[in-house]
DNA sequence: CTCGATGATTCAAT
DNA sequence: ATTGAATCATCGAG
């Protein structure tokens, strides 16, 4: 029963003796002074409200209108507009001040970390293109590369700000519709700003839940996009016929140990133009496949073994005679192949003697 | 489009 | 760290 100053909105009309507007339980102890004409005033209006909803429509605008100016009118309002808020404001409470969500901070990190969501370095693929061209010589492949994965997330991010932008536009313009429509109800029924402001939230929420939506499939876009240009399987391309050369000639005159040792395997990159690395995967591969199947082989092992027999020779009798490559005498084939102890099966020998 | 060839990756064993 | 084995993803011929 305490009575704090009830109408903290001291709109003009209210403030003068007292708080006439008050209904009576609200009113005692302010003193009555004056007060029964006002009283009785105020018990015409709330029939008058009271009795609208049974008059015909026209009779009931007019009598709308007369209401709304009437004098007390601002101070009904405000009191009607105070305990609405009180109700309200008990109903809720709890659901207010949420946490910042994980999932969406996770989002917004990763679009700032793949440059999406940042400001805008470099003006974009452009740039990039120039940059890399700039570069030049022998990256070239792979700034190419760089530059169209650039051209690629410029155009994701180009994406996502147009469409974060119509998003925000559309959030905008609604809040902005919603709060005029309340405004314009709010001549008509009790609406406090914390009502409106609850709904611009309200309204807030909904669309940064859509927008959460786009940072997500954003995301993935990203992701897929990583992962097309950084998984090499993807951009494979088959060693040229030169360094599958080089690299066969190596693994068919050392089959008996084919495992280049640190040194040759630089050798072979040098020679190939590839990476050690490229060297190392080849000879993996070659050695489970040809054991896997040296069958399927042995026309690819006795080749190369014939050109490498061919090669010695013409390296110890320097082409005294004019041999073909392609159809090496049979000696020298015996001559290789015994000098292959192979793998543990030992098929190439037992056809070549 | 199919299918074998091939370079790269992954993972367990050493 | 290196290798073997399985697997993936693409190339390229038919």
């Amino acid at each position: 029963m305490d009575e704090q100053p009830r109408l903290m909105h001291s709109h003009t009309g209210v403030g003068m003796a007292g708080h006439p507007g008050l209904p009576q339980h609200m009113q005692e102890g302010t003193g009555g002074t004056d007060g029964d004409g006002r009283k009785q005033d105020i018990g015409d209006i709330l029939q008058q409200i009271m009795t609208i909803t049974d008059q015909s429509l026209d009779e009931a605008q007019a009598r709308k209108h007369a209401l709304n100016c009437h004098r007390m009118k601002p101070a009904l309002f405000n009191v009607l507009c105070e305990i609405k808020e009180k109700t309200v404001l008990s109903i809720r409470g709890a659901q207010e001040e949420e946490p910042p969500d994980p999932q969406l901070m996770r989002l917004d990190n990763m679009l700032l970390a793949e440059g999406v969501s940042g400001p805008e370095k470099g003006g974009g693929s452009a740039a990039a293109a120039a940059a890399a061209a700039a570069s030049g010589g022998a990256g070239a492949d792979n700034s190419a590369e760089h530059s169209d994965y650039r051209a690629k997330l410029s155009q994701i991010r180009q994406i996502y700000h147009t469409e974060l932008e119509k998003y925000e536009q559309a959030c905008n313009e609604f809040t902005t519709h919603v709060m005029n429509l309340l405004r314009e109800q709010s001549r008509t029924r009790p609406i406090s700003p914390k009502e409106i402001e609850r709904m611009v939230n309200i309204i807030h929420r909904k669309f940064s839940s859509i927008q959460m939506q786009l940072k997500q499939s954003t995301c993935e876009a990203v992701m897929i996009l990583r992962s097309r240009f950084l998984d090499a399987r993807r951009k494979r391309r088959n060693f040229n016929k030169q360094a599958t050369e080089i690299l066969n000639e190596y693994f068919y005159s050392h089959l008996s140990n084919p495992y280049p040792s640190e040194e040759a395997k630089e050798e072979l990159a040098k020679k190939c133009a590839i990476t050690v690395a490229q060297v190392s995967n080849w000879f993996g591969n070659k050695r489970i496949r040809y054991k896997k199947n040296i069958g399927k082989f042995q026309e690819e092992a006795n080749m190369y073994a014939a050109r490498t027999a061919v090669n010695a020779a013409n390296a110890s009798s320097h082409g005294s005679q004019a041999n073909s490559p392609s159809t090496p005498n049979s000696i020298t084939y015996i001559a290789i192949t015994t000098n292959l102890p192979c793998y543990k099966n030992q098929t190439v020998i037992t056809i070549f003697l």
